[in-house]
RNA sequence: AUGGAAUUGGUGAAGUGGUUAACACGCUAGAUUGUGGCUCUAGUAUGCAAGGGUUCGAUCCCCUUAUUCCAUC
């Protein structure tokens, strides 16, 4: 079965809404972030610790699991919720977004991408017959349309061609799409070009595809680019589909996506921060390396309800974080996991209230102190 | 006790008679948006054991003292 979007409440002051997908592996709840998992593993993190912290569902990439350990060999172990024992919603990404960050201009043809392995230089060819034919293997519940991601900034000419090529190449993706039980997406690009991107989303709507993706954002642009760019691809979306902005995660642009519309979002961010060290909390992002949590024993947000902050303080998690202790990266990938999922929880509250934007100002208030983030720029990357 | 060698930041250490004393670790911060990476970036010795001398100029040469190590009695 094909998934299926609810639109079950517009927001009466934004273009948020609130909505339900329903999936072969269960149902949630939008506007909701999705942990991305690239190589069939959300890092660190186990299946049933993604059902506790209420994970409506993750993302997996095609690109990486082609290359290791091969789409065919997950589909001889019964595909990727098998494989990987998660019975949750899975999505996975087309290719396009590594592909790019690998290939240089000039090996980008009409047929599709050339590229050497990030693994060993192997040369390798991408198209989007394939990117599709290696997702239907993989069987997620949805598949992603393989795009061209242009950088910023992009020549008009350049993002006005590159459009046209990303809709040939979603044609022929979906021509060739053929697993009944997996979804299939397009993705709207078109840079900061509000006709291109009225022209990207409006033929991907004439295609007919079951969701809608926003892409080519988080590239270098500052914040408020990327709000436009995003509001210039949602406003040519129909109503009854659903919509998911690719790559994007930091707390405050989740909440400016869905004052634009979006449904979800998935973003490397909370892991690798964690990862590295940091955590978000409704006060702004903090690193916990920083000598002042040494004797810090307070909980990481007194009022989050994840496995670390009830269970560890600062000062222990520092410890760990410090020590390069595996549980360091965990507990606080747990944690920020768990703060975005809340941070769309109390979204979807805020747009059932009708008072996103009050939402949204307190938020700021909280997490920027005053800080002006408009301006501030995104350094997408890749791979 | 005698002879020899050494003494450079929090640590391990390079180095030179002449503008800002290498590098690494540590430490202190920052970065991170469709994830190769425990990654990247920046800062971190007003001083080269102490005192005196030679010199235009000394961490580098000389002397004294202190400390450490090695060898011998």
């Amino acid at each position: 079965m094909k998934i299926k979007y609810n639109l079950i409440k517009k927001e009466i002051n934004t273009m948020a809404r609130l909505g339900k997908l329903e999936t072969n592996y269960g149902t949630f709840e939008t506007p909701m972030f999705m942990p991305v998992g690239t190589r069939a593993s959300v890092k660190g993190i186990s299946p049933s610790e993604l059902y506790e912290m209420k994970s409506g569902i993750i993302l997996a990439n095609t690109y990486h699991l082609w290359l290791r350990p091969g789409e065919d060999l997950i589909k001889e172990a019964g595909g990727l919720h098998k494989f990987m024992n998660y019975y949750g919603p899975i999505l996975t990404d087309s290719g396009g977004f590594q592909v790019f960050s690998l290939a240089r201009p000039k090996d980008i043809s009409e047929e599709g991408v050339k590229f050497k392995s990030h693994i060993d230089g192997t040369n390798l060819f991408l198209t989007p017959e394939k990117s599709i034919e290696i997702q239907n293997k993989l069987d997620s519940d949805i598949a992603m349309s393989f795009d061209e991601c242009i950088p910023y900034p992009a020549e008009y000419e350049y993002a006005k061609n590159s459009v046209a090529r990303t809709l040939r190449w979603a044609k022929r993706g979906k021509d060739v799409f053929n697993n009944p039980n997996q979804s299939l997406f397009g993705i709207v690009q078109g840079g900061e070009y509000e006709d291109l991107r009225k022209l990207s989303a409006s033929e991907l709507v004439k295609m007919d595809f079951d969701g809608y993706s926003v892409g080519g954002t988080s590239v270098g642009e500052n914040k408020e680019t990327m709000y436009k760019m995003v509001e210039y691809s949602t406003k040519y979306l129909p109503e009854d589909k659903v919509r998911y902005l690719m790559g994007v995660g930091d707390p405050i642009d989740i909440i400016e996506g869905v004052i634009r519309g979006i449904d979800i979002f998935d973003c490397v961010l909370p892991t690798r921060l964690a990862r590295h060290g940091n955590a978000f909390t409704k006060d702004g992002k903090i690193n916990l390396k920083n000598n002042k949590y040494k004797r810090d024993f307070t909980k990481l947000e007194e009022d989050c309800d994840c496995y670390a902050c009830q269970n560890f303080t600062k000062a222990y998690i520092r410890h760990l974080v410090t020590m390069n202790e595996m549980l360091g990266a965990r507990l606080l990938s747990i944690h920020n996991i768990r703060f975005l999922i809340r941070l769309t929880e109390d979204l979807r509250e805020a747009i059932k209230n009708d008072n996103i934007l009050e939402y949204k100002e307190n938020f700021i208030k909280n997490y920027y102190h005053g800080a002006n983030y408009l301006n501030k720029k995104t350094t997408g990357q890749g791979e």
